[in-house]
DNA sequence: CGCCTTTGACCCGCGC
DNA sequence: GCGCGGGTCAAAGGCG
């Protein structure tokens, strides 16, 4: 089961926090097949929905929430490809439920318009929640219904899927109340005001961790740890990192394993990019080197392919594909196959299926570096298997439900 | 050589 | 003021 969420409010302090929690049924369903897609549950047919994904993220401060992303320029060009693909593997697959607790097919088309006009977000946006908007998703959902912490009631865009990964994964929610952001610090302490984004996503499998148990984030940014603690209450570390992509950049997270649910990872996005994607990752020494006690057998399988070219992004893009499932693999030769370098599609996929916190670089090859590097990166799982669903060895991939088949439109 | 991770020490904000 | 705990720094060492 997967679903999202995304909640804005106004923290304590006057900024702005988001949170987009992606659950991943990958590690939670038992082993059942668990299909991103298919498996979402998102609220359904609320007059305000609407609003509810138009709501830019401008208030936020993301200095790139209103650039144009040129993969969004190729979305729309290619219009009938790669976004009918995406909607048809996705979007239209979304179950909701209304306020009887129906579920209902949800065709997402207008939420994919909308985030045509701002491609960075498009899960983000998608699950945006309109100020204004109280949608019980159903009389179950109702308990969980979200307020801000200054008691205004906030928009609520809550599915049974997303409680339950809540309430499972101690991500906020209290007393029926997505807990967004405490009214007062509650023991998160600041160094000063600052917007931050909390993004629940599952965690890679322990396989995938390091030794320590630690979980290794990645997306589209460089990221330098500079630090680790033991957190209080929490049997896992968390993790800090700052953004290597380019020096000065004050951009940096925080991720940590949720401490009730340790399939959730909890990253904190705090601060800003001050500077536009990276087209060339300049951190890459060890961004992408692989861990020898973390490899698994898939990544084994690929290291013989796998020269660590630390400048070279399409090869560390050919390592995610290669690192990937097979359905990854498949889509590697097909995206070989392309005309086209493989330059920008996954991260076109990647871009839509994340959250805003990067802008989009021309040349992304690099989006899946690090999900190479660590199969157990909780993108690759949502694409490995919240996509694909598991498959057992042998076990024929279902390109429908494959995330990349949607470049099939380009070949 | 440059960048990474690791990790202990230090800094800082908050509650008591 | 003190202690706690989270956040950051920076040295050391590893990797490509």
């Amino acid at each position: 089961m997967c679903s999202l969420f995304w909640q804005r409010m106004e923290n304590d302090q006057g900024d702005l926090s988001d949170i987009v929690r992606a659950r991943g049924a990958s590690n939670h369903s038992g082993g059942s097949t668990n299909n991103l897609a298919t498996d979402w549950q998102f609220p359904l047919e609320h007059p305000n929905f609407s609003s509810a994904i138009e709501e830019p993220s401008h208030d936020f401060g993301d200095p790139f929430s209103s650039m144009r992303d040129p993969l969004l320029h190729e979305l729309d060009i290619a219009g009938s490809g790669l976004l009918s693909s995406w909607n048809s593997t996705v979007l239209t697959k979304m179950n909701v439920e209304d306020n009887s607790g129906v579920r209902r097919s949800f065709l997402a088309q207008q939420i994919l318009d909308e985030d045509m006009k701002r491609p960075c977000d498009i899960f983000s946006r998608m699950l945006q929640i309109s100020p204004n908007m109280k949608m019980p998703v159903s009389s179950r959902d109702m308990s969980a219904m979200a307020a801000s912490p200054k008691g205004i009631e906030t928009s609520t865009l809550v599915s049974n899927a997303i409680l339950k990964a809540n309430n499972s994964t101690g991500c906020p929610i209290e007393n029926g109340r997505i807990q967004i952001s405490p009214p007062r610090n509650l023991g998160i302490k600041r160094r000063k005001s600052q917007a931050k984004k909390v993004v629940c996503i599952p965690a890679p499998a322990a396989a995938n961790s390091r030794p320590s148990g630690e979980v290794i984030p990645s997306d589209l940014w460089a990221w330098r740890k500079y630090g680790q603690k033991p957190i209080k209450g929490s049997p896992y570390p968390r993790g800090y990192y700052r953004c290597s992509s380019s020096k000065g950049c004050s951009a940096r997270k925080q991720v940590e394993r949720s401490r009730t649910d340790p399939n959730m990872l909890v990253i904190t996005y705090t601060s800003e990019h001050n500077h536009s994607w990276p087209t060339q990752r300049n951190a890459l020494a060890g961004s992408t080197r692989s861990h020898p006690t973390k490899n698994n057998a898939a990544s084994k399988s690929s290291a013989a392919t796998h020269t660590k070219n630390s400048t070279n992004l399409k090869e560390e893009h050919k390592e995610f594909i290669a690192g990937s499932s097979t359905a990854s693999t498949s889509v590697k030769s097909e995206m070989r196959g392309m005309g086209k370098p493989i330059n920008m599609d996954e991260g076109e996929f990647y871009h839509g299926f994340c959250h805003s916190y990067r802008p989009a670089p021309a040349d992304s090859n690099h989006l899946f570096a690090d999900l190479g590097e660590i199969e157990a990166d909780p993108l690759n799982l949502l694409f490995s298997q919240g996509f694909t669903g598991e498959k057992s060895d042998g076990e024929k991939e279902d390109k429908t439900l494959d995330p990349f088949s949607l470049f099939d439109w380009r070949s």
